[in-house]
RNA sequence: UCCCCGAUAGCUCAACGGUAGAGCGGCUGACUGUUAAUCAGUAGGUUCCAGGUUCGAAUCCUGGUCGGGGAGCCA
């Protein structure tokens, strides 16, 4: 005995005039007297099961008249295509199994608060947008760790729980550790992925990143994913070559094979096709022209000094500046990570850049090519404050056949909420954490 | 942490200091082509909490709680 179906409603088609049985759950219902009307979804998509009374046995009908909706049930009928259906087929029901009646469904086919839909997460992922918003995020990711394994990455996957603080300065999440102290939950991979690098030559690391950050935008969650590769002897311009060959495969496999949801979610395209390399690139000092002479474009933008970091309406500005993805290229080193390169021809600015996607979802990518000389590596750390005994390891990596080194890092919840086109970061991953909700 | 906004039926909201309401959803009934059906009926309230002003507070004031939008920081 299973319960098994013996057909899915995505390849629906494949099974035109044949009696099937499919599993799921009830998405929407519609009574019409002698007729019922069932929208059954199984996970991989929706079909119109019409109950005609003539055509079933009394236990049927009925059977269909007690469901409601989000009951899981198993109907069997004739598939039929059909034009009055979406989706250009319905089934023809011949009976109906029950497994759950579902009492009165929180989640309605209408509009609700922000906070009702946060409070009832665990059941708002069953909704048409939310549903096709994680499949892109599953999509996405699914796309980025193939590219690299076909570019000949290896994974190499770094720990969550970390001795002290990769960039020193962020908040961390503390926990204690039995005799050993304090440990924190990771904010990046990459000190561990650049050991990774030089057994491997190119990996990638893929996990969640926690920052206690008391962030509270629509682009922060305290939670969120990132993959970062890192790549021996790839200078910076190596580097953002990587970045948006890896981009542009990433949003074109999205484009091939997540039409129906780009398409549910109403996401215009066109941006999303012209992400094609190479990508802009301006320097931060340019940057600093360009905001300049039109900082009055974007609300609360202001021009800025030399030195000072650029904000979330500095991006904004220069992100509408392009029509795809643009790189913000050496920033001033004061204001990056100990571990960037200094250009040689300008040591006060590092090689790194950071990726702003365009139409004002901010910035996806930070990377940097890496200090690779032990002695310059150690005076920095002290410089930025930080305890050289808790990198001792991450120095010894520059003693024993240092290499000139590059890598960055993605958030996959940014990247998603740009190529699904969503407003807020907390719908691209399934139970986001953020500063005032960790419920569900 | 700072600035701004909000909290009334299960949900989305209305009620200008004077009897708390609508739509949707639920339930009951009608309907053989509905797509968030339509029509009729019906149930449903500690107006976030505490205090204050007032003859009278959902409404005004003070404090708190919870939530939303934004900033800084970052991916």
């Amino acid at each position: 005995m299973s319960l098994l179906p013996t057909a899915t409603i995505s390849d629906i088609a494949r099974h035109n005039g044949q009696t099937v049985t499919l599993a799921g759950w009830v998405a929407h219902k519609t009574e019409k007297g002698k007729l019922v009307f069932i929208r059954l979804r199984d996970g991989s998509g929706v079909i119109q099961c019409v109950v005609f009374r003539k055509n079933v046995s009394e236990e049927t009908f009925t059977a269909a008249q007690r469901l409601t909706l989000e009951s899981s049930c198993r109907i069997t009928g004739a598939v039929r295509a059909d034009e009055r259906a979406p989706g250009g087929f319905e089934l023809d029901v011949s009976s109906i199994e029950i497994i759950q009646v579902s009492p009165e469904y929180p989640i309605q086919p209408k509009e609700h608060g922000v906070e009702f839909l946060m409070e009832h997460r665990h059941l708002w992922v069953r909704s048409a947008k939310q549903h096709a918003l994680l499949r892109i995020r599953a999509e996405i990711i699914a796309a980025a760790q193939e590219w690299l394994n076909a570019q000949g990455f290896v994974r190499f996957d770094t720990p969550i729980l970390t001795p002290c603080a990769a960039e020193g300065t962020t908040n961390l999440f503390a926990t204690p550790y039995f005799d050993l102290g304090t440990a924190y939950l990771g904010q990046t991979g990459q000190l561990y992925v650049e050991a990774g690098m030089m057994s491997f030559g190119k990996v990638y690391c893929f996990g969640p990143t926690f920052r206690a950050e008391k962030s509270k935008t629509r682009r922060h969650l305290t939670e969120f994913w990132m993959i970062e590769p890192e790549v021996a002897f790839a200078l910076h311009d190596d580097n953002l070559a990587l970045q948006e060959q890896f981009v542009s495969a990433i949003v074109q496999r999205v484009l091939e094979r997540r039409a129906d949801d780009l398409a549910t979610l109403e996401r215009d395209t066109k941006p999303l096709e012209r992400c094609i390399p190479p990508f802009p690139r301006i320097t931060y000092d340019e940057a600093l022209r360009l905001i300049a002479e039109r900082y009055s474009e974007v609300e609360g933008c202001t021009p800025l000094e030399w030195g000072e970091d650029l904000g979330a309406p500095h991006e904004t500005l220069i992100a509408s500046m392009f029509d795809r993805p643009v790189f913000v290229e050496r920033f001033p080193s004061a204001i990056k990570a100990f571990y960037m390169e200094p250009d040689p021809d300008r040591p006060e600015v590092a090689l790194c850049a950071d990726l702003l996607a365009p139409e004002g979802y901010g910035e996806i990518i930070g990377g940097s090519q890496r200090i690779h000389d032990a002695a310059l590596l150690e005076r920095r750390i002290r410089e930025y404050g930080l305890n050289v005994d808790d990198y001792r390891w991450y120095i010894d990596l520059r003693r024993y056949g240092s290499v000139p080194h590059s890598g960055f890092g993605m958030g996959i919840e940014r990247a998603t909420a740009w190529i699904a086109g969503t407003h807020h970061i907390r719908e691209t991953i399934p139970f986001p954490r953020m500063l005032y909700r960790m419920y569900p």
